[in-house]
DNA sequence: CGCCCGATTGATAACGCTCAAGGCAAGTGG
DNA sequence: CCACTTGCCTTGAGCGTTATCAATCGGGCG
């Protein structure tokens, strides 16, 4: 696990240090928010186990799915800027995060080359993969939104050592349009669909893609 | 125009230092590209005058204006977490940055707390921006995404101590159309419909808030 | 068992896209 | 100086995708 989290190509001698830094594993239960849009930002996290969705809510109450992160993934770089977040983390299963508090991270980072490189480029991630999926929901069709996104979740999945062919959409129908940028009804006639020209197979949440190939070519 | 760029809050006597590492200003015509997707990242640009649209290209050919950024706003983000840029930088107008090489700008943040600090900061921020333009683009009409790049825009000249009221779109209505997930005409019509009802007074690219009120109710 | 939340499916309508024609302004060349 | 070109914008008409509204279904859980 711990290779998933913050460090990658560290030296080994400053593992110590930076589990001195980590807090041991919180769990979050289905339903919980780790952080809510405003509050202090004073903790980035990574997921361990389960999913985790990000919302953002606007003034007059409309809410929308910013993102899904994966057991393996990091948490709450949309705090960097201010000192408070600017969306909200609620728990999509049971699941659990480590929890780094930013404030001795960043002093090991000053020390530790390796940890700022690495903590810039958790953030650029995020940037591209953020505007990748801007990118996906401006110009692309339903069809094509979903076709991306379960390529998408499907490639994090192997990347993180789980199936590529088999796994959980994770969110509701609701919360998928949502991310996506289209509504409930639409995701499901696009999914069925799918299903029904064999490019996967689908019981509720549980998908097994078929032909990642005719997919990709939506 | 100093304190535009990655200062602020620095102690004095780190300004030589900084100085030091910022390269003198580079003219970029209209037109002209900064950098390119797949160029590799080794420098952080600040746009001193001008502005400069970024752009991102999928496989089939087809583009997307991802962002627009105005004189005194960061640019070249989008590099941080793997070593190539993921997008292209355009300048709209003749333009000119300040150009950050990477490298010594780390070095910079190791010794300089308040350096590290800022550098995460212009992350996070953009981090923000770019969730916020995905959540407009998602959930909202053509209407109400005309009427918040128009607020944002607003804003953002104000911020940088222009006009708040009267500035230019900078685009052309394709490349806003291509920002906000709408066509050109889509665009257009959007425009002359404020116009027609007072919201906003239009002379080619050049805009005037007349009820900035009435535009953030839609 | 019955309830409830989520998912599916259908009918209808609206919003925005596509295609197409024309206008305006700036630049170019005779 | 005027005809011509070119790029950008505007406006219109028709159509398609997707939203909306509504009914039904199914599975999980008290």
């Amino acid at each position: 696990m711990r290779q998933l989290c913050m460090p990658r190509g560290l030296a080994n001698e400053t593992l110590p240090r930076l589990e001195s830094v980590i807090c041991i594993a919180r769990p979050v239960t289905r339903g919980e928010a780790l952080y809510r849009g405003g509050d202090p930002f004073r903790y980035l996290y990574a997921i361990r186990t389960g999913a985790i969705k990000t919302v953002m809510t606007q003034r007059d109450g409309r809410e929308q799915v910013t993102g899904l992160r994966i057991a393996g993934e990091p948490l709450g770089l949309d705090g960097l800027g201010s000192n408070a977040h600017t969306c909200s983390a609620i728990a999509l299963e049971d699941s659990s995060v480590c929890i780094v508090p930013y404030a001795p991270l960043l002093e090991l980072c000053r020390d530790i080359d390796t940890m700022q490189a690495r903590l810039l480029a958790l953030a650029g991630e995020h940037i591209a993969r953020v505007e990748a999926q801007m990118m996906v929901n401006d110009s692309m069709s339903a069809d094509e939104r979903v076709a991306r996104f379960l390529l998408d979740l499907s490639e994090r999945n192997a990347q993180r050592g789980y199936s590529a062919t088999e796994f959980s959409l994770r969110m509701t129908r609701e919360e998928l349009g949502s991310h996506l940028g289209v509504t409930l009804e639409t995701v499901s006639r696009t999914l069925s669909g799918f299903q029904r020209r064999r490019l996967i197979e689908l019981r509720g949440k549980a998908v097994r893609l078929v032909c990642a190939e005719a997919l990709r070519a939506v």
